[in-house]
DNA sequence: TAACTAATTAAACGACTGTTTAATCTGCTT
DNA sequence: AAGCAGATTAAACAGTCGTTTAATTAGTTA
């Protein structure tokens, strides 16, 4: 390379991403130290400050990227809630829960801003897309703020009320309300 | 006293509980510093510490025992979905709001495992009380989960599909989710 | 006023944080 | 093998964190 101001190993880079995407989603933003990202990524820390600029730099490149609702919305929405119900409640363990990386770093001033327009942009305009009747977009919104909540509630917190019974029991309430929020029976005067 | 080793003064130990309940859900447990809260209140951080214990200690005694719902579940659960909606709707400022403190303390390890006993306790366990129907608990859960998904993406994220139309418009596809699993017309095979 | 205790304070502690600097190593080309 | 750029490293930076120590002020009782 000519000016070689920021040269990368996209090997490197990949790692300290993976590694990233894992810490970021099982502790948080705020408690996942940058000597710790690196450590997991058999790397040096300050490849990180090279290869992305900053800690805020390596969130933005990590997280909202995989912010990725398609497994939702390929199918047919008479489905929707069951088949979120059932993907949320088996997906839990790969080292890495878009959802969860989301929900553990909303509290931090420097992430909420990207989530939001990854959010908007991501999740909430394609889910719109494929939902019929009125206000489509603040239904959209509901149910990305139940699965959240969900997750906020069951995963990050722990409720005991979401977590006893079978996975079927455990899931039906779940896919109920996101179901009644996608067929639009709003029945209000 | 005889044994002066923890010698407190209501009105200022009272004073660093508001300014803590102020920081906690304006700003997260982990953003808090402790000198922050300390100026808040108008005293020395070593007092915190004289008081409280710790960091930790601060935030049990300031929040859990914050976490009541009875404006929630006082009144005809036939109404329940829109007064949930209007009055989380219109809160907002008054300094502090225990659901926004839970929802940015949330990520914190420390924070989790107290919400987790009260929000079981103090939360869902009377909420459950007033529902009709099979698996009440779960339902209160979901209620919980539906609600505290709402606040984290309409006001700590603040997605923008949430934020539109006028207050009516924007309660009332919360207002329907709520009442849908309060009326408990899951129709699951 | 003197004495004593409760209450508060300034200052320092060690351990982290994200970030940067300068030196080192690696692998390819000439 | 020499040279060189790409890639990586150890070490230090300045700052903040929660916590603790010892000294000082305020308030009440003898």
């Amino acid at each position: 390379m000519k000016s070689g101001s920021t040269a990368i190993s996209a090997k490197t880079a990949d790692a300290i991403l993976v590694a990233a995407r894992k810490r970021f989603s099982s502790h948080g933003y705020d408690a996942s130290g940058l000597r710790a990202i690196a450590e997991l990524a058999g790397v040096n820390v300050a490849l990180i400050g090279r290869y992305f600029g900053s800690k805020e730099g390596l969130f933005l490149a990590a997280v909202p990227p995989t912010l990725d609702i398609s497994w939702l919305v390929n199918g047919p929405m008479s489905e929707f809630g069951t088949r979120a119900a059932t993907i949320m409640d088996m997906r839990s363990i790969r080292g890495f829960d878009p959802m969860l990386a989301l929900i553990r770093a909303a509290a931090s001033p420097v992430c909420a801003p990207a989530l939001k327009t990854a959010l908007d942009r991501q999740v909430i305009a394609p889910l719109a897309g494929r939902l019929d009747g009125v206000d489509a977009e603040a239904r959209a919104g509901m149910i990305l703020a139940t699965m959240a909540g969900y997750d906020l509630m069951m995963r990050v917190i722990g409720i005991e009320a979401l977590r006893g019974g079978v996975g079927a029991q455990r899931r039906s309430s779940l896919a109920a309300a996101l179901q009644h929020i996608v067929d639009g029976d709003t029945d209000r005067g």
